[in-house]
DNA sequence: AAGGAAAATTTGCGCGCGTAAAATTTTAAT
DNA sequence: ATTAAAATTTTACGCGCGCAAATTTTCCTT
């Protein structure tokens, strides 16, 4: 930087003060830098920029599981909106895993993030871990909620994705069991057990949980094996299942076809199959899955919306705010 | 780390170099270290590391669409395996950009990799671009090869993947026509129709391709779409379809389903449906699909394996490697 | 045209660390 | 015990840049 800014005839820290914002130098100067630029295409150091930069450009985003398309693209379309606000987002998966998360956090920390947008694992995090970070570091947990940690939580309401899904269901046939984990890694999961349990005794129904065994984020497989099980067991009370999520359903289907089961919401079907979360290939399933929508958008668009809030108030908002966004019923061909 | 190196009664220098090899300081030293660590949880900023390091730890791995679970699956085994290797990964996806992998390239230098694992955007990407970072950063391509680029390639050998399916439906019924788009964003769908050409002419059969519309890297809508269209049109001269990759065949598994058409290898189905890639979610279609497999525990260790011989012998290899592994064929119940 | 305030630029310093060379300590050998 | 050699530690400097304060330039007012 300093030699560029010798050949451009002006001084370094006006240079610099150019890159952060061509805006703040002279028009004269910034033509002199722009011209000069064209000739050496010299791009400042990104990193030694935040070294000393009291608020940085940086955001960390952490998710869970990476490999999993539902974070995969909500990942995605944050990170634009970052970009386009003028942040350096950087991208972090904990791959399902506690040490993981806490080396990502370490990184982050020395990262010196102006914000950090976190998913984080739940019931496998380390709570005293993340919460130590979250008073270090301005943060929005997302996605999966834990409790008083970080300045705001951005998610679903998972009680309206159950409640939608249910009362469709028992509107349209039979009142749905409920498929699941018994221990989920997620604690959206067991929101939405009792989400159900709830909704089916305000209707005046017979609750149903099928749990299924199973570790760590393989959802499709577990969701297959448990399938096959509890159909071949003859454990379903109804023909109507609702899955906790999207990926337990892919592999409940699967399982369905193995067994020369079909599925679907017409009346020659044997069963009826629904879900929540509207997964990226939820609609290619076969059938295409029936299931409550995450509002995708509006949950990136606030989570980046309240970390920006964030970002501009220096780190602390009034009092930690819960942002919850109804689901939306897709009805598709399942159930 | 002044500080630090202060209580523990120190030199910071000392401390430094602890932090770079343990070993290399004396034992009595490393233990008031130690000892001096448990008190302080101090830790080093990585970033104020490497900026002076000769060679940093960083490794960059950069995949077109990290929204794709086959990218997705892969950057997850290659992170852990830099992680083990003791290098400090980060991950980036272009998100099928141009704009975005030259500004990727850009960060990357400054975060002065000691190597960079790139997987290309392929038809899209700013070619001279790529060949100047590749000169400036040790890289080496993984997945899409670009001409020379890099200084080694890694990757699956489309012809076998080709060879295999082909070969295997030909053998137990109709000879497969080959469903692909018409401007696929990666090379390895023009290496593969081109395969497809030389092993239908080497048996002695009649080619037919099937090349359908649509942009960008939603695979699944466009194969439903394409699928829908060719159906309807009759235009398959076979009962027997070979997609150019998973993702498609998803796509064309959901449109044969909205038209009521079986897919399976048994006598009575409409249709038989077979892929190349083996995504990890094409066990779980239904019917399961018949594929042909990447090696990807091989294309990830022969990856990062190369990526830190090129690390350790400076930058440059001998020649410009070009690894292929060959297809495993994976039947199930598609075809 | 002179004066003064505002904007732009420059000076000087420091961030958190790596690294070569110099100084010291330890080890080994006589 | 002495000393050279080896291992370790310290000294001194620099990386690429941001930022506050000091200085200069620009622009507007009377």
């Amino acid at each position: 930087m300093e030699e560029f800014a010798a050949v451009s005839g002006i001084s370094r820290p006006t240079v610099s003060k150019y890159f952060n914002d061509p805006n703040s130098v002279r028009a004269s100067t910034r033509e002199r830098i722009e011209a000069a630029l064209e000739k050496y295409d010299y791009r400042p150091n990104i990193f030694a920029m935040n070294q000393n930069r009291k608020l940085t450009k940086n955001v960390g985003i952490v998710v869970p599981y990476l490999a999993d398309p539902f974070f995969a693209e909500i990942v995605r379309v944050i990170e634009q909106e970052c970009i386009a606000a003028g942040f350096s987002p950087t991208v972090f998966s904990s791959h399902g895993q506690q040490e993981q998360e806490k080396s990502i956090l370490d990184t982050l920390r020395s990262l010196k993030p102006a914000g950090v947008l976190l998913a984080p694992l739940g019931r496998s995090s380390d709570k005293s871990a993340i919460e130590d970070f979250c008073k270090n570091v301005p943060t929005v947990l997302f996605d999966s909620n834990l409790e008083g940690m970080g300045e705001a939580f951005v998610g679903s309401d998972n009680h309206s994705f159950v409640e939608q899904t249910v009362q469709y269901l028992s509107r349209t046939g039979a009142a749905p069991c409920f498929f699941e984990m018994r221990n989920p890694a997620n604690p959206n999961a067991n929101k939405r057990r009792n989400a159900y349990l709830e909704v089916m005794q305000s209707i005046g129904l017979e609750p149903n949980v099928v749990s299924i065994d199973g570790e760590g984020w393989g959802f499709e497989e577990i969701g297959r094996q448990g399938g096959l099980k509890v159909l071949k067991d003859g454990a379903l009370a109804t023909n109507t299942v609702l899955c906790s999520n999207d990926r337990l359903a892919i592999g409940f289907l699967s399982a369905c076809y193995e067994m020369g089961l079909t599925v679907g919401r017409h009346e020659k079907c044997d069963l009826r199959v629904a879900s929540h979360d509207d997964h990226p290939f939820s609609r290619f399933t076969c059938p295409s899955l029936t299931t409550a929508a995450h509002d995708y958008s509006a949950v990136s668009d606030c989570s980046v919306e309240t970390l920006f809030r964030l970002i501009e108030s220096g780190g602390k908002l009034g009092d930690r705010t819960e942002t919850l966004f109804p689901a939306r019923l897709i009805m598709r061909e399942s159930a």
